[in-house]
DNA sequence: TTTGTAGTTCTACGACTATCAAACAATGAG
DNA sequence: CTCATTGTTTGATAGTCGTAGAACTACAAA
């Protein structure tokens, strides 16, 4: 039977950790995660790549100290290490996930601006000024 | 007078902002514009990489809008947009930097657990050029 | 004018990355 | 035993990334 290693919450790196967190296909999967809150079957993610790409993104999810990987008969089961990355690195999966679940539902970027019933206006240096290379 | 761009906050991409902080040396000047929480010039990070890298990580982090770069005479002074992320990503920066902090003091992490308002103390200069990977 | 400083852009290069296809391993069903 | 399922590993490939050096711009001081 197949076994993985994971990094202990102490030698989790931050920079590999949003490194690992920066692409879309990885983040959707702790997204999963996060949302159903229980293990599961690497199959049962839905995203656009081929299995084996599958594979590799769990592998850097994995060496992050992202998800944990428990083999039973031909299956990976997932889970988010939600508890130890807490200990480790306080309120960021939390407000990366919120983050992300921000910005899925993000209102589109022609009539927007309602979110606190004042919109703040900020400086319009902000487009023009094409950059010039 | 070189002018740039700055992507407004309701298009800043969380993927592309958590690949911009997954660098070392982009993090660092994060670090540092936030421990300062004034507007520096470029060349006041002190960072192993040439001028030319420099500039390079310089637009990763303003494409990103993570930063704001403001030309005057010859200089490029650097400032985080602190207020626009935190709307865009609210909590995000915040947790980030608190993990980079807390990542660079290291392991005795049992027994510093409950002291909120204390800080731990100084080593605040330490830019850190290597220690890291 | 020449020199020096601060920074950008371009080019090149090695390293890494995301992707798929194919082969493989392990298990269960028939 | 033969398939089918689930996932890993191993190329291979196209693309991106971090880096430095050289050339360049813009400005200021001599």
């Amino acid at each position: 039977m197949k076994q993985y290693a994971h990094p202990p919450k102490e030698e989790m790196k931050l920079t590999t950790l949003l490194h690992a967190l920066s692409d879309p296909v990885r983040l959707s999967v702790v997204q999963c995660l996060a949302a159903s809150a229980c293990e599961k079957p690497c199959s049962s993610f839905e995203v656009p790549v081929h299995k084996s790409t599958m594979s590799h993104h769990m592998r850097v999810l994995r060496e992050a100290g992202i998800i944990h990987i428990r083999a039973e008969k031909t299956f990976s089961y997932i889970t988010l290490r939600q508890k130890e990355l807490h200990e480790r690195f306080p309120g960021l999966l939390c407000s990366v996930l919120a983050s992300a679940q921000k910005e899925r539902i993000g209102p589109p970027v022609d009539s927007i601006q309602q979110e606190k019933g004042r919109q703040v206006e900020n400086e319009p240096a902000s487009v023009a000024t094409e950059e010039n290379r």
